[in-house]
DNA sequence: GCATAGCTTGACGCTTACGTAAACGTCATG
DNA sequence: CATGACGTTTACGTAAGCGTCAAGCTATGC
């Protein structure tokens, strides 16, 4: 039961990035991928942590927090204050979310409201044809 | 009835911003202020502009993205084609926004595995105590 | 009448997040 | 064996998004 591994330009095609990007990602401490001589070598680890980083990105933010947010996931502290360290830090992360969320919302809603409005119009439009 | 209007200073303060901030958005053709004299003097519509401009950046859009969208709401096209096209236009804007919303719900359910784990690892304290 | 508060326009600096080019190693394939 | 496909490091370049002076105008209160 051999676990599969990954190159990097294998990674960089499947998630529509560049290797700069991801060797720039292994710079800032982001990944650690496995090395055979020079070459990296990606395990199934290493490729969910730049699942999480894309993501991230994807949602505005900057490395410095994603590395944050994935240090969390990999810790798992053993000791009882760390833990609920790490419970009230998971708090803060869900509200900054949430609070993504809801500005998605609102936006989403803006969006209805405009298409309405332009719908309307192209109905006027018809009807005075 | 007249109309309420801001100073630069009011806005960057309401919106947990700055001066150089709101100038740049107006540089980068964001906004586009009355002046009285050199003084800018910012309208309601100016004002919603920057919420629009403030919410798009904390969504991690660019300020490109940024300034077609709120393009978007001002055109308001009176002609038949130009209204298909918006509307086909604001059809890739909702993609984008429910495409971040996946990803937002997404990193929340991750987390609140998460917090389950440290829970769960908390109560093994507890009882081993 | 002068200080203070708030506004203005440059202009240069800086960080983030990569792009891009140079120069090179390694392996498989015709 | 050389040609390409893939990988490597080093290093400079660059666009976005502001921060940070500097130098100056303007209005208001004491």
């Amino acid at each position: 039961m051999s676990e599969r591994t990954w190159s990097i330009g294998e990674l960089a095609e499947e998630f529509d990035t560049t290797l700069r990007t991801i060797r720039f990602y292994e710079d800032r401490g982001l990944l650690a991928p496995e090395r055979q001589g020079t070459t990296r070598v990606f395990h199934a680890r290493d490729r969910v942590r730049l699942q999480l980083i894309l993501r991230g990105k994807r949602l505005g933010f900057t490395l410095d927090e994603i590395a944050h947010v994935i240090n969390m996931y990999d810790e798992t502290p053993g000791e009882r204050g760390q833990l609920a360290f790490l419970i009230a830090d998971i708090g803060k992360r869900r509200e900054a979310l949430l609070a993504k969320r809801r500005d998605v919302n609102e936006a989403l809603a803006e969006l209805d409201d405009l298409e309405e409005r332009c719908r309307a119009d192209l109905d006027r439009l018809s009807d005075s044809r």
